[in-house]
RNA sequence: CGCGGAGUGGAGCAGUCCGGUAGCUCGUCGGGCUCAUAACCCGAAGGUCGUCGGUUCAAAUCCGGCCUCCGCAA
């Protein structure tokens, strides 16, 4: 069961080890994109690819499911991002358990984004855990542990690519090891737990008056998607790269212009830091540097942010 | 039929409303200056203006179809 591309590496993994896969459960196609255009789910797609059967049912929790269950009767769900909350009729039924892959160290950052608000909190490490399902929100029984470390100037595309991939062999050994009956099995620790909640249209908005280092912690954690973003000229622009200027005090006003230099638009922030901003994306433009953008778009020193 | 922006030398933009020699900033190439340079000066190359058709003496510009890219919303 899994929805979204970082699920679809899992489901990957598990065909190319030649498992049995009975059934995949993926949420149902959304209007998504320009004109409302139905789309499959990632998982979907590669079920579609390799001829598996897929179930998209809207709940869970009636009596159609549960008959599907049946009917399937799995030795073990395996569940990645799949973006529902599983009944305890179905965390019950297999025989090996509900085994789920998640991207984060637990009890750190349970819930939906864990990936993103890692880096935007700057956290210098995080990993992948699999885990015996339970019925809170990622609070079953921890098994494999695997840790990563988080570059300093990664964005969360990557670290996001590397940690499906991690997730897949994770899941794998997981696998394996419950299959043989070596599987460790560790409780969560809730007094050290803590939530990475689903990031919303607002996440992306800077804030000047924050540290350097916190914006572009925001916009390492928010590139590629959903993308920070400020206002400039009453418009909205979209930030994905900057540089932190260490040992810079300029004074100005956070979000204040103090400088256009060397392909950089440098902005004053909340602890006198600058952040010099190199890529950007304006209203219905394409993603570009900021010395392409000044090329074409003239700039004033002293236009404030925000 | 969700709303909207955009396709102009390699890049980013202007020009389109008010049809009539295609411009700016940068890059590239050549030359000069300099101890030197990504700095400065001089010069050059490079564009069937997304595509198909229509109107016109004349279309980047006006009209219609199509393709592609992007923002919002979901």
């Amino acid at each position: 069961m899994g929805t979204p591309e970082f699920a679809r590496v899992s489901l990957e993994r598990l065909i190319s080890e030649k498992f049995n896969i009975c059934g995949v459960v993926t949420q149902s196609d959304k209007p998504k994109g320009r004109g409302h255009k139905l789309q499959p789910t990632p998982v979907k797609e590669l079920a579609i690819l390799r001829d598996i059967r897929i179930f998209q049912p809207e709940t869970l929790k009636d009596n159609a499911f549960a008959e599907t269950l049946t009917a399937l009767n799995p030795d073990m769900i395996v569940v990645v991002a799949y973006g529902k909350i599983l009944p305890k009729y179905i965390l019950d039924y297999p025989k090996f358990g509900c085994i789920n892959v998640h991207a984060s160290l637990l009890p750190k950052y349970r819930g939906a984004a864990p990936i993103h608000r890692c880096i935007i909190d700057g956290e210098t490490q995080t990993g992948i855990t699999t885990m015996h399902m339970a019925e809170g929100l990622d609070t079953g029984d921890m098994i494999l542990k695997r840790a990563v470390e988080i570059g300093a100037d990664m964005m969360v595309g990557e670290l996001h690519d590397e940690l499906a991939t991690l997730g897949g062999d994770v899941l794998i050994e997981t696998i394996a090891k419950i299959a043989d009956g070596t599987a460790p099995r560790a409780p969560q620790d809730d007094a050290q737990s803590s939530y990475a909640h689903m990031l919303d249209r607002d996440t992306g908005r800077i804030d000047w008056t924050k540290s350097a280092q916190e914006i572009y912690n925001l916009i390492r954690g928010t590139n590629p998607y959903p993308g920070a973003f400020t206002g400039y000229n009453g418009e909205k622009l979209k930030i994905f790269n900057a540089i932190v200027e260490k040992n810079t005090a300029i004074g100005g006003k956070p979000g204040e212009i103090i400088d256009i230099a060397d392909g950089k638009i440098a902005v004053a922030t909340g602890d006198g830091t600058i952040v010099a901003i190199t890529e950007v994306q304006p209203l219905g433009k394409k993603k570009m540097t900021v010395k392409d953008y000044l090329n074409g778009h003239k700039i004033e020193v002293g236009t404030v942010l925000g």
